[in-house]
DNA sequence: CCTACCGATCGGTAGG
DNA sequence: CCTACCGATCGGTAGG
């Protein structure tokens, strides 16, 4: 019996993804069940299988769709001209957005990567190592031209994209703090400092 | 039969609860099975249950004592009568070198607590909102008495304890950098800022 | 510490 | 889309 396993972006298929996202942030990939997905979409489980190919499939098509957003907003920012702060400035505010607007799907990928197949687990692990590649070059820039302070890059990169990632934990306190004011203030600290 | 959950701190009970910390930090709590643990240590899977009383109570050991020790460090700095800069200073060198030092059971307390069993997933987060606090009362302190800036402080925290867990990504790459350098370049940017 | 084994649940397939 | 079902694996127990 054949199965529509690729099937343009038939609205099924992206629908299912979609609650699987919602699904694996919640239990955690390893902990979720097709038969919860199944429930969750008011359908039995196999009936799955004529939408994706498996369980593996969700986590892949989740996290190469946010790879791919967070690289092509890499490369965007790099084809303008704005000086090395204001391109981190604009990633940082980038990596916020994100998690606010898709939020299911960058904890998910930010949590669950490693229990991607091959050779999916590779790309993404290229592609990440890509991204964190452009973003040393653009702090060393900076660096260069004496707009930055004489930091380790690395270390740098991983302070801001470790920080941004923190947001996770504060989706739960929304209410408490508007968007504006957290993103304001993380960008504030990441480029100016917490001492006065 | 009679079994030995509780026997004082028995050798074997802590080697069990050593060699989970990095299997679940290899692979994940969800997707370690007591029979890889039980492989690990040369035996049965049923040989396990007479010394723990189940997986649950690995994570929960683990979770506790990390907890614990960050709760206890806190205590410590607070006792002092360090300025506010240097309380922080102090407690992200803590982060880092607990993240060097007990790098398994960090890592899964950091990725893993939500799979804690009730009553200690209450206990768990209950002492993480404590922790958060002080760590915010000390910011609010620096800021009242004109030593840090004014940013919000829940923020700063968030920055600053999301930064010091991506020291979990660095360990991979401890050749490449040195430990002492790591720390001074994210003690250096996360109180002075990044823009010169 | 072991062997033997249980009930539950898993991802996925067959077939219609 | 469903029912029926498979083999594998899980955490854990019984009993010695």
């Amino acid at each position: 019996m054949a199965k529509i396993i690729s099937a343009g972006n038939g609205t099924k298929r992206d629908v299912i993804i979609s609650r699987s996202a919602g699904l694996f942030r919640a239990k955690g990939y390893a902990s979720s069940s097709m038969r919860e997905l199944a429930e969750l979409l008011g359908v039995e489980a196999p009936s799955l299988y004529n939408h994706i190919g498996g369980k593996g499939e969700l986590l892949q098509q989740i996290c190469t769709k946010v790879a791919l957003q967070f690289n092509n907003q890499m490369e965007e920012v790099n084809a303008g001209a704005a000086s090395s702060s204001a391109k981190i400035e604009s990633l940082i505010r980038f990596h916020i957005w994100m998690m606010m607007e898709h939020y299911d799907e960058v904890y998910v990928s930010n949590h669950d990567w490693r229990y991607l197949n091959e050779p999916y687990l590779a790309k993404f692990l290229a592609q990440r190592k890509i991204y964190e590649g452009k973003f040393i070059a653009i702090i060393n820039d900076g660096i260069i031209k004496g707009d930055l302070k004489n930091l380790n890059p690395f270390v740098a990169v991983l302070t801001i994209l470790s920080a941004v990632r923190g947001l996770e934990f504060w989706q739960r306190h929304k209410k408490d703090i508007p968007a504006v004011e957290l993103e304001e203030a993380m960008v504030n600290h990441l480029l100016n400092g917490l001492i006065k």
